[in-house]
DNA sequence: TGGCCCCAAATGTACGGACAATAGTATCTT
DNA sequence: AAGATACTATTGTCCGTACATTTGGGGCCA
């Protein structure tokens, strides 16, 4: 019975045509989840096809993670449905926004802070905690117009890579990534909209009182410690964040069926 | 001297062995990105194993993308590592914003429209394209909060809908998909701030001229045509727009070498 | 009853062969 | 010279077979 559905219809491979088979019989539940499907004895007797080609058909179903082989056990289904998700992969912590290569961080002012409330609040960390914080503009290098206005706060036991930090391009994470041996595990991102007071609209060149857009990132290390968070304004003028995400099947990318 | 690394030492299967050599080969640089490996055949004979081992082995190297096969061709390698990547899963374009499930859609405005320049700059979709255009309050359910003022772009040939969406807490792509069988298939987001004016801040109680976010939203449907486009603004004091990235490994989740 | 051994069932690995589909290149024809 | 054709190299699909490994259960024995 279950061979009549796509018996010798279809026209590409053999075994995906099993596979497709296979699929249509978990998610109408004639194999239910949970239990174990027919070997691959079986199959080849319903498909009447050689064990390599059932291996394959199954090989696609496990791809997709809908059912699990074990040896000497059988083949389990774990799912019906081939979880559709949106996906965006972003290979660079720095691809989260479109920085351009040819920009570079110029600092201005620089301190020692605890955290009062309101911007313990806003960094999403724990008031009166102590941070090195490091504040300037980043600019291109080649025409030194603005991009954002940055607030860089780190760890102080990091503080010492804030001479390092001006004029460079690479990111602030990758830095303190490289000189202390911190890996990016998490990063946490806020994005809201803001009013650009006097001194930041001046360094932007906007009206003072024009629209902003503030992004707060938040860096999560090797222990899951926030070892850096930084507080960026853009004028919403020139700045659009801007992203995408494409239907893909857990841990399938690639696969399509037919 | 490919074999030479892993001839028969290894004590597991003779194909992850050779996986294992040949990533080895493709680290160190002796195939490098770009170039054709070496064919089926000519590998059968340096490993002296037969066509079946190899292409098992293969398939352990394509499945983490480092090469691409292609038949007429050959064997091409795309990436030297397994590269880690930041991902953000998203199970449902609705959680892309966490709008709760609490809240529905008041359609406030309603009108056939032709885009102006500004308005398609805006949309990014071409000028003087037609759409049905449907405004509106998206508010809590409970407090009749306001949450945002959205416009809903839709194809012409979808406007049938437009009396569904009213009142209804499920999103407008999703009565689309299920009305007229369009699967989304990539959603772009573009997220600006901007300022009120005085009608939407009327809506959402806050006083014009404060800063509010926007986000466009486009959705793609089956052929990759646009089928909706959503404009929503929010007032600042009240969205944040906050996700977080895990750092993962593309394409290779579960498989652990040895 | 508890432990050990053996066996059966299932998947995993590996061999061999054959033909099909694809893509690039060389060659022939007009 | 341009286009169609033939050829070749490469991967894709599929067949048959054999043995290894894993797991659970049944039977034997103390």
């Amino acid at each position: 019975m279950l061979s009549a559905v796509n018996s010798d219809t279809g026209k590409g491979p053999r075994y995906k045509a099993i596979a497709e088979d296979l699929l249509g019989a978990i998610r109408s539940g004639t194999f239910a989840v949970g239990t174990c499907m027919p070997g691959e004895l079986e199959l080849m007797k319903t498909y009447q096809v050689s064990r390599h080609t059932i291996r394959g058909a199954l090989r696609v179903l496990e791809d997709v993670r809908l059912i699990e082989r074990r040896a000497g056990i059988g083949t389990i289904i774990v799912a019906s449905e081939t979880q559709a998700s949106y996906v965006q992969l972003v290979r660079e912590p720095s691809e989260l926004f479109s920085y351009p290569e040819d920009s570079r961080l110029r600092v201005i002012d620089r301190a020692d802070v605890k955290l009062n409330r309101a911007l313990a609040r806003e960094l999403k960390c724990p008031t009166s905690s102590q941070w090195s914080r490091v504040s300037g503009l980043r600019t291109f290098v080649n025409t030194g117009l603005p991009i954002c206005w940055v607030n860089v706060f780190i760890l102080p036991e990091y503080s010492g890579i804030a001479d390092k930090i001006t004029g460079t391009s690479t990111p602030v994470y990758r830095i303190i990534s490289e000189s202390y041996g911190e890996e990016v595990q998490k990063i946490q991102v806020d994005m809201y909209a803001s009013i650009l007071d006097e001194r930041v609209a001046g360094f932007l060149n906007v009206e003072p009182g024009s629209a902003s857009l503030k992004v707060c990132r938040r860096y999560h290390g090797n222990n899951g410690r926030v070892f850096e968070v930084s507080l960026s304004e853009h004028a919403a003028a020139n700045f659009n964040y801007s992203f995408e995400f494409t239907r893909g099947w857990q841990s399938a990318d690639g696969w399509t069926w037919g």
